[in-house]
DNA sequence: TTGACGTATCGGAAACTGTCGATATATTTG
DNA sequence: CAAATATATCGACAGTTTCCGATACGTCAA
């Protein structure tokens, strides 16, 4: 008699395979750090990347398209922040698995 | 005065990224969730997904290179189990997001 | 208006991924 | 031994992703 086991829908792990795809990228992965601690412009998460600040841009795009975050326009600048709360917890467990440096101290 | 961000190194996260895209496809989700309830061989694993046997086998081949399943050849069938024990806790994370629902009840 | 700044978008080249069919290996059965 | 079973590997193709340069758009200051 088979053991009847707990299992998410073939569907709903596609969405959560595209979202987990989203994150799964070096640069993503410590813009959503940084914006787990706060709100920065473009510039900003571009500079912390080393990135030219269009591949910012397009990195943002993706991770907005999939619900993690907003965008808000002050003035000529657009800040991001995080809008999905599960995220949080997500990069929790990443942390836990490869660790967390302090920047500076 | 910036506030000290606290961040993990692009190279840890260059390493999460790479598991995250192993971890980030319907038919890899379905199997972990399977091999965190129990011990299957690769046929088993196949049918669940409804995927021939190779392509099973070669998905399986990619989480193991990463570290997350081992593998024990027992006569002709070879049975994987989760290695990594961090992957429960995410599969949690991904599961609280995205749903569960039982196979059966 | 002009120019500078910050962000967004477009097009294309290179690299990677998922999938498939065919084939290969290892193990058990007859 | 030969045949059947279970798994693994290979080659090739289509599709996707990443990155870059160029360009476009919106806003502010002079």
């Amino acid at each position: 008699m088979a053991v009847k086991l707990r299992l998410t829908e073939l569907e709903a792990l596609a969405q959560a395979a595209e979202c987990l795809r989203t994150l799964a990228h070096p640069h993503r992965l410590r813009m959503v750090q940084m914006l787990l601690q706060g709100r920065y412009a473009v510039g900003e998460l571009a500079a912390a990347c080393k990135l030219p600040t269009p591949m910012a841009s397009e990195h943002l795009r993706l991770m907005q398209r999939c619900g993690f975050l907003t965008s808000e326009k002050e003035g000529r600048k657009v800040y991001y922040r995080v809008a999905e709360p599960h995220l949080k917890s997500i990069l929790k467990c990443i942390e836990d698995r490869f660790g967390v440096t302090p920047a500076s101290r």
